[in-house]
Parts: structure tokens; C-alpha cells; sequence
DNA sequence: TGCAGTGCTGTAAAGGTTTACATTTTTTCT
DNA sequence: AGAAAAAATGTAAACCTTTACAGCACTGCA
């Protein structure tokens, strides 16, 4: 049906070796070969075939996101991102979602070694020791960057949010208030951000000579529905705090949302801080003080490593590339009652 | 480097053909050299390299999904469904975003030309001619269907929310509260959501002998932004409506914040309703009233009608795949004062 | 025994490129 | 003008599978 380099060699005098250079380096041939090849090529509408180009290149043009969860908003900034780069470099998005599973029942990882995926991007920091056997069997345990979350163990280069420093920003701007009696709603436990983050809290909190007892830690996930759960506990404190830094805006939402139920408003009883900055946050009621994350540049960043991993140059086995964060100060805090 | 059919054909004493039947239909093997055969494979971790297999088989085992902006957290919940039903068919699932180009300068559809992909689900149903006759040389244009949006000239199969049916319950239900000055705060111009949202709106209010005039529409797009501004239109209104039905959750968010900013507060001074019910809606302050759409369910039948389309099932041009919408009442509305 | 039918297996031809190497043409230099 | 160097082009192999077709070894039947 469709035309293939031959025809366009018969049809424009020349051997299909000159199309082909013609097509993807056109210096290495005479200008008027050149015309004569292409106008043969627009008339026809010729597209050279790219699965017998990658074939015969050994390269899929294509890298691998794989996602803890596809329907998780949290990530489209980030993907947005990653195509931006990787569009200009002309390689395409492939995403995946880490709980599916192919039909053969083995895992997204093998895409990889299907030779369907170049790369990979990895945006989930939980990674089973069996993921890590499948890419090391796979060969492309040096074509893997993680984005926003890393595994614990290290291992690959990885793009992150400066989560330390952004919990510092927090708790100076908090302390700065005059808050002194500060809890954190954490994220799921065995999270690295989570980890980072709570870390970074209690470092920043000890330089204003503020401690953060596990009585003052609410334990849940990144969601909505935690932040709501960890309202029940807030309003059964015997002390109560007069302040608390969340590992996500969606804790910071649902927290808030679950605090209005029992008369507890933030900032007027308390004061709410975010961590994230996703979309909505600036359109909350109250709008969100929060700690803004780049991620974008994120995505952009990650793309970015891999591209540069897929083509050959070297990148050290544990390079970190740390983005700075913001604070957003905006309506949900305020000085202590 | 990786070991190709021909090594594993050596290595169990078989031919290339008997190996490639032993992984892709073991029936007609026998049992004694597909196990002979499967040693060999699993020995090595041998796997079939998609390219080659691709390029054999002309097919690419992949499908493109095009949103017109890959950032929006909107898409992430159509993209779960999307991919949840191609994986069940061991399809991969490509994103692009319709405004980035190939460095060639060439649009994201000349992928499916090249080869890379089997279809197309396409989320943005600003379709320009351009696009179309993109489509239609690459003699693609039966393996495309719309999902969520469609192309207003239709020649597509097309997968959406019963948009019409959504604003019906929205208005049955303010009007049942009291509401007789309702207004519509209205996304982008052109979009087709937006043109069946308002018509929907129009056709509801009509039956309850109200009226929808121009001066009630606050013109806009999707965005928190355009509702934020709505809210400044309708404070300077004369007399202002006891409701606002607004075409996204998004827009409802923005109003209600703004409104806010002027003291007017929802549902106290006016009922807002949203649509679409997104993530954060339900922990919204008010918690929004909104119509809920089944974005999981659109991604899953949008790939459901594709996957049909490339197996070469029959579906008729126009086809469209309605899916049902609920009323989701929360505290965002009221009866007027 | 001969023959048709059945079930496995092997051979080799696609599938559409890219590119190393060989060959031809053009340019440059003396 | 002629040789050497450089540039353009052509030939054919390689990339790795799948699959049509042919061949072979059986079985069952007359």
C-alpha cells in the first residue's frame, strides 16, 4: 500500500542508499540529486517506515515513564515536561503504569528489553529488587533516571526536588510566625519523599530549638483522604498544635476540608501548610501556603539525563540533579492565636 | 550482545521457524521440543525483539493518545483507563502532546504515518483541516476515535459523557431548589463540550420556563483563571443570579474563590455548581456540587472501540459511545435566599 | 503394500531500512 | 594533460523476526 524506499529509488533514477542518505543527510549529497530525490518524496508523500529504521538502527526512538499510578493528577506536569525535551530530541513518550502487568503476565519492565523502550524514567521510588533483577538481565540498568522519587538503595542517576530545603523553608517561615508547637502529616511510610521530607522537618525545627515527637506526626499517604483522617486525630490531641506542615497539598486539602467539620478553620485555629503546590492549591479556600516544586523542570530534567544516558556520554551512577523549591505564601497560615 | 532466535535455534538443535512457533503458538510444537525449545529461552532470558517482530508482522503494537495539553491534570484519569484496557491486549500506549512538534517540524500525526503507532485516540476535538487531511493520507483515518471531545464536523467513532443529560440533572436540580436566576459560566468558544454543555443548559432551563440570556454567560475557558474573572463580572451585574452552572470543576473553584474575595460566599449568597467532579472537588470549601464524568470509563471505552477498529472489526463512521453522567450533591449549592 | 491424510519441522523469502565498502565521478594540483 | 585526492553514488549485507511452502515421518485405511 504504502510506498517504501525502493520505489522512490526506481522512481527517482537513484539507489535506495542515496534516498536514504538523501533523507537523513542530505549534506552527503549533490544538491541536484537532492532535488531531484525529494521532489519524488513530497510528491509521493513517502515516510520512511520506522519500525525497519529502528530495526536496522538498533534504537526504539522511545523511552519508558513508569508511573505508580497512571491516574494520579500529580504527575501530568511532570510528563508534560518530559515530552517537551524529549519531542525535541524527536523520541517519543511511552507511559506505563507500575501495577499493570502484560498479558504474558510479566512486568511493564520488559519493554525494555523488548527493545521497545531505549530508556526508562522511572517516577517511582518503590522499586522491588525484582524490577531491579529484570533491568539488570535487561542490559539498561544505565538507561534508567529516576524523577521526583528515587530508590532508597541509590544505584541511578536521579532528578528530585530540593525536599530538605523546602521543609527548612517551611518550618523558618512557620517559626518565623511564631509557631512553636508544630506537627506533620506525613506521607505513606516507607516513602522516600515522605522520609525526606518528615528528615528535613525535624532538622529544621531543631535549629529553632523545636523538636517533632511522634505524637505530633499524623501517619497516612499522600491523599486527600488521609488529610481528612489525620483531622480526626488533630481534634483528639490533648495540646493541640497551633500549626502543621503537610508532605502533600492534597493532605493539606483534605486535613483543612476534614478540620471545617469540627469547627477548627484554618488559618484563624490553626495554621496549614502544603508541600507540592499542584494546581489548584492557589484556589483553595483557603488558598495554600505552600512549598512550590518545579515539575516541569522536573520532567524536563529527567528527559534531559537520559537523553544524554542513551547517547553514550557519560553520567555518573549516582548523580543527583537537585531542583530548588519555593515558598508560597498564601492564606492558610497565619500567626498563632 | 543479546542473543537473537538464531542463537536459541542453534542452541536447541531446532530451526529459527520451530523456535518462533514454540513462543508465539506452542500448539503446534511438540510437547517434547517446545520444552527442549523453552529450556534454551529461559536459560538465556531470551525475548523476541519487538522491532524485528513489528516490522514482520506490520504492525506496531501501540497506540497514540493526542491531548491538547499534556499538563492538564484533567487527562490523567482517561489515560488510566486508556492504558488499563491496552494492556489487557499487550498494546502500549504513546502520549503526545498536539501542540509539540517533531524537530522535522512535522506534526505529531505523521507518527502514525511512520509507522509507530496503530491508532490514534485523540482527546482534543479542536481537529483542524490540516490535522484532518494529515490523517487522512496516512490512510489512518479508520483507526481514530475521539474520546471525551469530539471533531465538531463528525466523520469520526467518538467515546463522551452524556454532556447534554449532565446539565439536564444540574439545572432540574437548582431549579428544584428554588433557583429561577441561573447563570452559565462558559468554557472556550469553540469547544465542542461547551457548545453541548450550554445547549443542554438552554434545553433544561427552557422546560422549566426559564431562560438562559447572553448577558448570564460569563464567557471563558476551562481554567481556574476564567472563573476567578467570572467573579468579577458578576459582582458588577445588576442583578445578579441566586446560581451559577459552570461548564468545568475548575471554573466552579475559581468563582468561588473569587466570589470570596468580594465577600460573597457559596452557598450562602449563591450556589455554584461544577462539572466533571475532579479529584479535589469533594474537599473543596464548599465541597463541590458537581456532575460527575466517568473519566476512567471514557479512556477505557475510547481504547476498547480502537482496539476493535484495529483488529479490523467493523465500526461504523459515526459511531458514539455514550456514557452516563451522576448528580453529585455536596455543599457548594443551596436554596437562594 | 500402497496411498491419503495428518502433524511437525525446516528452508528461505519477505518486511524496509541503514551503512561499510567498492566503484565511479568530479575536483584539485602540478 | 595526467595523477592524486575528494566527493558522490551504488551494491549488498545486516538488523531479527514471521510465515508460506515444501518435505518428511507418521497413522489409518483399503
Amino acid at each position: 500500500m504504502s510506498l517504501s524506499i525502493k520505489d522512490i529509488a526506481r522512481l527517482s533514477g537513484v539507489s535506495t542508499a542515496t534516498v536514504s542518505r538523501t533523507l537523513s543527510a542530505p549534506e552527503k549529497v549533490t544538491r541536484q540529486t537532492r532535488e531531484q530525490v525529494m521532489q519524488v518524496v513530497e510528491e509521493h508523500g513517502y515516510r520512511v517506515n520506522s519500525m525497519a529504521r529502528n530495526l536496522r538502527r538498533q534504537r526504539a526512538d522511545s523511552v519508558l515513564a513508569l508511573v505508580p499510578d497512571l491516574g494520579n493528577p500529580f504527575f501530568s506536569a511532570i510528563f508534560a515536561g518530559i515530552q517537551d525535551r524529549l519531542s525535541q530530541a524527536g523520541v517519543d513518550l511511552l507511559v506505563a503504569d507500575n501495577r499493570s502487568l502484560h498479558p504474558s503476565g510479566r512486568s511493564v519492565l520488559s519493554q525494555l528489553r523488548d527493545a521497545r523502550a531505549d530508556g526508562l524514567i522511572c517516577l517511582d521510588g518503590g522499586f522491588s529488587d525484582e524490577a531491579r533483577r529484570e533491568l539488570a538481565a535487561s542490559g539498561m540498568e544505565n538507561r534508567v533516571v529516576f524523577a521526583c522519587e528515587w530508590p532508597m538503595a541509590g544505584g541511578f542517576p536521579s532528578v528530585r526536588s530540593d525536599n530538605r530545603e523546602g521543609m527548612r523553608l517551611a518550618i523558618d517561615y512557620l517559626a518565623g510566625l511564631g509557631h512553636r508547637c508544630i506537627a506533620y502529616c506525613a506521607g505513606p511510610a516507607g516513602n522516600v519523599l515522605n522520609i525526606e521530607r518528615r528528615a528535613g522537618a525535624q532538622e529544621a525545627l531543631a535549629a529553632h530549638g523545636l523538636t517533632l515527637p511522634d505524637s505530633r506526626v499524623f501517619e497516612g499517604d499522600f491523599s486527600l483522604q488521609a488529610g481528612e483522617k489525620a483531622a480526626q486525630v488533630f481534634v483528639e490531641m490533648a495540646e493541640r498544635p497551633t500549626a502543621v506542615i503537610c508532605a502533600s497539598d492534597q493532605l493539606a486539602m483534605g486535613l483543612i476540608h476534614g478540620l471545617s467539620k469540627h469547627g477548627i478553620h484554618a488559618p484563624r485555629d490553626v495554621s496549614v501548610m502544603g508541600f507540592d503546590d499542584i494546581i489548584t492549591s492557589a484556589y483553595f479556600l483557603p488558598a495554600l501556603t505552600t512549598i512550590r516544586q518545579n515539575r516541569l523542570g522536573l520532567g524536563v530534567e529527567a528527559a534531559t539525563v537520559l537523553l544524554d544516558l542513551i547517547d553514550g556520554k557519560s553520567v555518573p551512577r549516582d548523580h543527583v540533579v537537585t531542583l530548588p523549591v519555593s515558598l508560597q505564601i498564601r492564606a492558610s497560615t497565619a500567626v498563632p492565636r
